[in-house]
DNA sequence: CTGAAAGCGCTTACAG
DNA sequence: CTGAAAGCGCTTACAG
C-alpha cells in the first residue's frame, strides 16, 4: 500500500494540512518544517493521491484533448507537445481520438471530459460552437485549426501557404494543376477550405482555368493520397502539377506515379504540406506549418486561464504563417 | 454545476446509496427502482464524479498505456484499438508516450499511473523486468512486442516474418541483401533482434553472404527509411534488394532510390513490414502483423485480471503470427 | 430490496 | 507559521 498524507505527517512530526502546503510549494511554510517534510516524503515514496486532490480542491489537473486520429504526423506530433507543455505545468493529459463523424458524435454523448478535466484543447476535430460549449461545459478551452468565435482559436495560415505553393507552380510555366484536398470538410474546420480556396484564388487572379475535376478529396494519409494519384493518372490528361494536402499523401502520390512510369519531377511536380522531417530527405517541396508553435500556444492559453480566470477576457484568435519550402519534387514544366 | 447524487437521489425519492447501485447495474434493485432511478438521472444530466467513485471504491476505471511515440502506424493504431476496447468495458484510457531513453527514465521516476490507474498496457518500450515492476507497482500489465517473464506479453512472430521475407528475396535469385533494423535495440525489445535474427539465419542457411555493411540500423519512419537508403546506395555496389523495419521506411528508401535514378522493382527490390493500408496501394511487399490481434488480446487481458484476480495464475506469453503479404515491390534480380 | 453511516485521502477556510 | 475540523462526492459493508 502506498504511503498516505497521514503517514508522511506522523514521520515528519507535523500536520497534514502541512504536508499539504509544504509538498506544494504554497506560502507560510518554515523553510526547515518544508524540508523536513519534503525528506519524509521522499522517504515513503510519497505522492498525493489524485483522486482524493481532485476531491478536495474541486480540480483534476488533467486537461482533454481531442485529436482526429494520430496516423497523421502533425497530430502525433500534437499529442507529444501538448504532453511536454502539460506535464511541466503539472497537468495530465486524457486524450481522445476522433476519427469520423460518428465517434464525435459518441464522443458528445458520453462526455468523457465530464469532471473529470480543467479546460480542453481541441485539435483540427469538426465542432461548431454548440458542440464545442457542449465539450467544456464552462471550462478553458482552445481549438487548434478551426474558426470558433467563442473560444481561443489558433490556426496556420493555410490560405497563404496553398496560393504561395500555387504560385511557385505557375511561376515554373505549369497551367495545369491539380489539388487533393482533405475529404472531411466542414464549416469550421479551416484547413480544408482556406486550402482550396486559395488554390483556386490564385488561379483565377492568374487566369488559369480551375476546372472540377481538378480539384479532388481524399484521406489525408499516404494511402489516401495514392488513391487520389491513382485517379488523377487514370484520365486522359493528367494534370502536370499536384497540390496535396499532406506530406503523407505526397509520399503515396509520388510512389504511384512512378510506378505508373512517371518520372518525378520531370513529367509531374508534387507539394505537400507540413513540411514534416521526411519531406527534406526526399527533396519533397511543402508547405511549412508551425506545429509546434500551434500545439504549445494552445496549451499554455488553457493553462494562463486556468491560473487566472481573468486573462484575456476577449477570446483570441491568432493564425501563424506558413512558409513555402522549395525543394526538388517541382520543376519547370516540360515543353 | 453539475448535478451530484443527492441531486438524483432526492429527484428518485431514494437514498444515494440506491442511486449508486442502481446506475451501476448491481444486482438486488427492483427494476421499478432502477427505472426510476436512471429517468432522474437522464433528467439531471447526472454522471458520477470520477474522482469520488476512484477515492471511494479504490479503483480508478482508468487504464495506463506506454507507447514509443506515435509518429509510427502501428502505434497509433495500437493507442486507438486499446482505447476501443478499454471505453467498451468502461474504462478510461491514460497515454504515456516515451520517445526516447532519457524520457523512459524520467517516467520511471516520475510515477505518471501511480494511484491514477487500475492495471496498464506496456507496448514496444524497452523496459526490463524490474522497471515494468516499478511501473505496475502490483497492478495487472501486459506488454507487447517485450520479452518479460513475470507479466503476461504478446509478440508477433518476428523471426518468422522477416525469415519469410528474406527467402522470398532468395528465391527470386537475390544474393546482395541489405536489412536495415530499428536503431533502438534492447535486450527485452522482441522485434530488432528477433528480426535481425530471422535475417542472418535465413541467410546463413542458405549459405549467403551477409556482411555487417549489410546490417544497418535507422530510426522507424519514412525519414529514417531514406536516410538508410542514401546510406546503402552511396556504397560503390548497393544490394538489389532491401528489407526494412517498417513500411514508413520503406517509403523513404523507395523514394531516395527512385530519386538517385533506381527503377523499382528492376533495380532494386524492397520488403516493409506491418502491412499498413498503404502497402496495398503503392504494391509494397510487406510482412503484415496483426496490429489488432496484440492491441486488444493485450488490453483484455488485463481487463480480465482486473475483473478477476485468480485468472490465469500463470503469466501467459502469445506469439503472433506474421504473413508476408507479396506484391509488387519484389522482383527476380536483374542478371 | 433499501437506507444510514462511515470512510476513501486529500484541501481549505478558520483560528490561533 | 501551523493545526483541528469540515467537507469534496462517491461506495460499501452493515442492518433491517
Amino acid at each position: 500500500m502506498p504511503a498516505t498524507i497521514d503517514d508522511v505527517a506522523s514521520l515528519a512530526g507535523v500536520s497534514a494540512a502541512t504536508v499539504s502546503r509544504a509538498l506544494r510549494g504554497l506560502p507560510n511554510v518554515a523553510a526547515a518544517t518544508r524540508e523536513k517534510v519534503r525528506r519524509a516524503a521522499d522517504l515513503l515514496d510519497y505522492v498525493a493521491d489524485p483522486a482524493a486532490s481532485a476531491l478536495a480542491a474541486g480540480r483534476t489537473s488533467t486537461l482533454g484533448l481531442v485529436v482526429p486520429g494520430v496516423g497523421r504526423w502533425s497530430h502525433a506530433r500534437m499529442l507529444e507537445l501538448i504532453q511536454d507543455v502539460a506535464l511541466e505545468a503539472g497537468y495530465d493529459v486524457l486524450p481522445v481520438t476522433v476519427s469520423t463523424p460518428g465517434v464525435r458524435d459518441s464522443v458528445l454523448a458520453r462526455h468523457p471530459f465530464r469532471r473529470r478535466v480543467d479546460g480542453l484543447v481541441v485539435a483540427e476535430v469538426p465542432f461548431d460552437e454548440f458542440q464545442v460549449s457542449r465539450l467544456a461545459e464552462g471550462r478553458p478551452l482552445a481549438a487548434i485549426g478551426l474558426e470558433l468565435d467563442g473560444v481561443d482559436t489558433i490556426c496556420a495560415d493555410e490560405f497563404a501557404g496553398i496560393a504561395a505553393a500555387t504560385e511557385h507552380l505557375l511561376a515554373l510555366g505549369h497551367r495545369d494543376i491539380a489539388y487533393v484536398g482533405s475529404a472531411s470538410q466542414h464549416d469550421h474546420l479551416v484547413a480544408p477550405s482556406a486550402r482550396r480556396a486559395g488554390f483556386v484564388a490564385t488561379l483565377e487572379s492568374a487566369g488559369v482555368a480551375h476546372p472540377d475535376h481538378r480539384l479532388v478529396e481524399s484521406q489525408l494519409s499516404a494511402t489516401g493520397g495514392a488513391a487520389a494519384m491513382s485517379l488523377l493518372l487514370d484520365e486522359p490528361e493528367p494534370p502536370t502539377a499536384i497540390i496535396v494536402a499532406s506530406d503523407e499523401m505526397a509520399l503515396g502520390a509520388m510512389e504511384v506515379a512512378r510506378l505508373r512510369g512517371l518520372s518525378l519531377p520531370l513529367d509531374l511536380s508534387v507539394i505537400g504540406v507540413d513540411d514534416q522531417p521526411v519531406a527534406q530527405f526526399v527533396g519533397l517541396t511543402s508547405v511549412r506549418r508551425d506545429v509546434p508553435r500551434l500545439a504549445q500556444t494552445a496549451c499554455r492559453w488553457v493553462l494562463e486561464r486556468l491560473a487566472d480566470p481573468a486573462v484575456a477576457p476577449e477570446p483570441r484568435h491568432v493564425v501563424v504563417r506558413t512558409d513555402l519550402v522549395k525543394r526538388g519534387s517541382t520543376a519547370a514544366v516540360r515543353t
